[in-house]
DNA sequence: GTATAATCGAGACGGTACGTCTTGTCTTCGA
DNA sequence: TCGAAGACAAGACGTACCGTCTCGATTATAC
């Protein structure tokens, strides 16, 4: 009569994961989201479509943008480039014009999933921390970059790294979201140019 | 009793509208969205804190966030300073800083609202443009200013004023949606001076 | 300062009723109690069509079910007929026909109303007992012809009268209310017959 | 996961229907309905009262007066006897009395759901049909027992089974929606009474 | 190899909110 | 000064999704 373990709230097995039906989820959520937006997005609708019980859904993420976040973003997004090229203009570059790139195309694909997850983290707060976590990934890059500009004097060493990073990735959001102009090559040299320009040392 | 008129879809006649209504909806509102969040925000639970029929509100107002728009922001926000210092910071500086100031609280009032309807504009295809815009309420003083500014010869003449504008705002918007960090007097002024020092003429 | 006539709730002075009106009213409620049932005649669509103000229907009729009384009703149902043939089948007949006659075309005019009373009468109590007026206007003609009929031998004195009625009526009504099986001379026949019968003196 | 088979407007399993569910509303709007009468029962007032989403029940049933069917009926009404006594009188007291004893107490129980019935069946056409279905069940036993009277020569060859049946729960129904007068026993022996003298062979 | 146990599709369930509809009262405006 | 027009509070309607839950039917590990 000893006492069998309690049942409890088993986190899922990752081991016995079906992969087809991962991928089903995902490919699912990318023709949605692209169909019909995020407003059609639903649990129930993806469930339908990647011919999946919700439970599946609910059991592997936490959210629906979670999903969003995997189908579009984690397979590519988070690889952002280290460059060091010694220029500083050089090395901006490298990391931003993907960015802008992804983000160009407003109705579709990467730049319509980061629009999805840019308006549910400001619903979602748990989703909220996940999302900046994705951020992250483009502000370690960057700061190396900048603080390697201070190094060889092409920044001015008091510099706010922080701030300027904003001011370039801001630039790019401001533009996704609201689409009243283009995000193209043009508009990423005028924030670079600005940027690098704007903090030269005296 | 004469000649019946074809019912057709009445916009509603704005001279009867009933002003005490009109005012309990949007500070139930600014109650709703201060105390709960976005999320909290239903049609239903501002009809009944303002002690109205829901069909009211829909008779009125579009959306949810047209709602929260008429609230929180006719009541000022729209009154963009147009300043004529004879000097770019300052200029900047007089539009800018009251944005940066209504952001700042991120999760009260103003800031609140304003992240509210950055997301409801990601998924709601028709306030998204009533949203853009507010935001030209901003484009236009800002654009005045850099125009003058390169007349003064403050600016490099072929700046892209344009692209300058995304920048401040994107700065501002970016910090405010993420909430990474602060959106302070400090950050304004590196924006400003990124942007001023960034665009001389050579 | 002598104190002025309480302001009150004013009943309607009758003097005052608009006649196009009010007939504009009924005329309107049977286009659309025939064209579209009961459950489309809306206090809201007869006033459309009507082209009058939703109020004044409220003003002089206490509910849906007294238009409908009014439209179809008085105009000629209440104007029962009291005949004296000196023979019972004979004068059950005279007054049955007609309400058979009436009832017998179930989707149109006098059936639809009649239809549409008894539902509403079974809602709204109110109007229940004014419901119940009109159908006293058919027992009291009734009544006598009974009374006359055991007088003259023709029914046994002691025969309960309301139950009589009650069976005839009630059979013509089940018909109407239910459509199985149709409202016609026949049954009227086997009706009158079966009571008749069924109550000679021994 | 495999063929994505199109939506399509899926029937519920049946066997999948929780039982306790499934009484649960019927409780509910039994009670509903003999504290409040019809017009006081609303899907919402149901759901509320057994515990249940609203989607639940129109789930399951295609209108709240099916609900009422199903909830009074299957418990027992349908039930109807079919007596064979040898004695036409007899076989019709052992239908008609527990009849007029349901119907008898106007205002509680089986009697005000008849009555809320037999108004929304004017209402709405398929329910129209539904509730016919309810008649037939005293229909069929009503005309067995007058078919074999017939043939025992206890009522004319010729007598319209049909017509007779009509009369009988014609008067029931009549006295239960209009309230003027009790449906007791003395009531019943006068309705079985005139259909058997009136209709025997000469 | 066989039990054991978890995942899977399916979808019922209790809820919340949606946006619409109708009711009966109240208010405004024009004739 | 009255009535048409219609705004208003109230509240039910029927629908859409939410996130949880229970069912068998596959798997797939672990014994």
């Amino acid at each position: 009569m000893i006492a069998p373990a309690p049942p409890a709230n088993h986190e899922p097995d990752p081991r016995r994961r079906d992969a087809r039906v991962h991928r089903a989820i995902l490919e699912a959520t990318v023709e949605l989201l692209e169909s019909g937006g995020y407003k059609r997005l639903t649990i129930e609708a993806i469930a339908a479509r990647a011919g999946v019980g919700k439970q599946t859904i609910y059991r592997w993420w936490p959210s629906k943008a979670a999903v969003v976040m995997e189908a579009y973003i984690a397979a590519g997004l988070e690889r952002v480039p280290e460059p060091d090229t010694g220029n500083l203009s050089e090395d901006l570059r490298a990391i931003l014009v993907p960015v802008f790139r992804w983000n160009a195309a407003y109705h579709r694909g990467t730049a319509l999933a980061n629009k999805s997850m840019m308006a549910e983290a400001q619903i979602n707060p748990v989703f909220h921390e996940t999302y900046v976590q994705l951020h992250r990934s483009w502000w370690g890059p960057l700061h190396h970059v900048l603080e390697r500009a201070k190094e060889r004097g092409e920044l001015r060493p008091d510099a706010d790294s922080g701030a300027l990073i904003d001011l370039m990735l801001g630039a790019s959001w401001y533009r996704l979201l609201l689409e009243h102009a283009p995000l193209d090559e043009r508009f990423a040299e005028v924030v670079i140019a600005t940027v690098v320009n704007g903090n030269r040392p005296r």
